[in-house]
DNA sequence: GTATTTTAAGATAAAAGAGTCTCAATAATA
DNA sequence: TATTATTGAGACTCTTTTATCTTAAAATAC
C-alpha cells in the first residue's frame, strides 16, 4: 500500500477540517463519527498532525481541531510526510540501503520518474481544491455519504 | 511503502535467475547467500512465484528454480500481482471500501493518473532489459555487490 | 535401498502496524 | 469549586507482516 491507513486517516481528517474552514475548533468525536474512524486512533493520528504545526487544538468545551493554516496553503505532501515520513520519495523500489543515484539499482532510473510522478501529485494538491472538488461534484470521503451528507448540519 | 518486502525481494531474485539464464536450475541457497535474503524466508517467496508459474523449481541435488519463460517475456508487474496482488492497482489514496469511477473520492483523478504511471512502469519494464542495464553498468542487486560480484562464479 | 541434496509445507516466533482503553491535563460553565 | 467537555499521553491488545524452525517429499547418487 502506498499511505498507511493512519496516513489516509489523517488525509481524510484533513479534508473534512478543510471542507469547514471557519475557524471553529472541531471536536474529534465529530470527526470520528462522520469519518468512521476510531476515536482514539483519530485522536492519535491528529495529534502527529498538530505536533508538526499542520492542525492547532484547543482542549476543554468548545475545543476541538483545526487547520492551522488555510486550506490553500496545505499540500497533500505535508501531511503525508507528517504521518508516514519520508520513505515513499526516498526508498524505493528495491529498497536497498543507502541507495540513490550515486550508487543505483537496475530499476533507479525508471522507478525515480514514477516517485516523482507521485511526489509532484502529491505536492501540486491542496486540501482546498480537493474539497471544492468534492463539494461541486458531491464525492465522498466515507463509504457511504457524499460531501452534502457529511456536512448537513 | 509501495511494496512488500516479500515483493522486494521476489524482484530481486527474479533478477537474479534472469541473469544466470541459461536453462539451468539454480538452488535457493546460492541466491539467498549472494542476495542477503534469509534463505526460508526466500523459499516461500519463490513457491509463491512457482505456483504462480512465474517459476520452475526441480527437486533434489541439481535442483533449484528457473524462469519458465524467458526473462524477456518477463514484465515487472507479473513478480507484484503474483506476490503482492492487485491491490497496488485497486485500492488508492482515500482507500474506501467498493471505489472506483462510479463513486468516487476527491481524489480520484489524481490518484488514477499517478496509479496508471505506476502500473504502465511495472507492465512495460523486463526482466531482460534491467538484467542488461545492470550488467552494462554493473549496478547492484544488494548492498554492496554490483553484478560483476555477484555472477563471478 | 540408503544417504544426500534439494524444494514443499506448515508450525512457530518476533516485529511492526492498527486499534483500544485508561487516566491525566486543560478549559469552560454552572 | 465542582462538573463537564475536550485533547494529550501512555499502556495495552489484536492483527498482519516478516522471519525462523522443523519435518516431509522428491530426486539423485552411491
Ligand atoms: S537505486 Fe533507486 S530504485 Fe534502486 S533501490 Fe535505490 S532508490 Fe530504489
Ligand atoms: S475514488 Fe479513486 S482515489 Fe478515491 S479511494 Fe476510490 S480508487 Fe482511491
Amino acid at each position: 500500500m502506498l499511505l498507511s491507513k493512519s496516513c489516509v486517516y489523517g488525509l481524510r481528517a484533513s479534508l473534512y477540517l478543510a471542507a469547514r474552514e471557519q475557524g471553529e475548533f472541531i471536536p474529534i468525536r465529530n470527526m470520528s463519527d462522520k469519518l468512521e474512524i476510531s476515536f482514539h486512533f483519530l485522536t492519535k493520528i491528529l495529534q502527529q498532525l498538530t505536533a508538526e504545526g499542520i492542525l492547532e487544538s484547543f482542549k476543554g468545551p468548545n475545543g476541538g481541531v483545526r487547520l492551522k493554516k488555510s486550506g490553500t496553503e496545505v499540500q497533500l505532501i505535508d501531511i503525508v510526510l507528517a504521518i508516514d515520513g519520508p520513505q515513499l520519495l526516498t526508498e524505493c523500489a528495491l529498497g536497498l540501503p543507502g541507495c540513490g543515484v550515486k550508487n543505483p539499482c537496475p530499476l533507479h532510473d525508471k522507478w525515480a520518474e514514477t516517485r516523482d510522478a507521485i511526489h509532484e501529485m502529491l505536492e501540486k494538491t491542496t486540501l482546498t481544491e480537493l474539497v471544492h472538488k468534492g463539494k461541486t461534484e458531491n464525492l465522498r470521503l466515507t463509504t457511504d455519504g457524499g460531501f452534502d451528507i457529511l456536512f448537513d448540519n
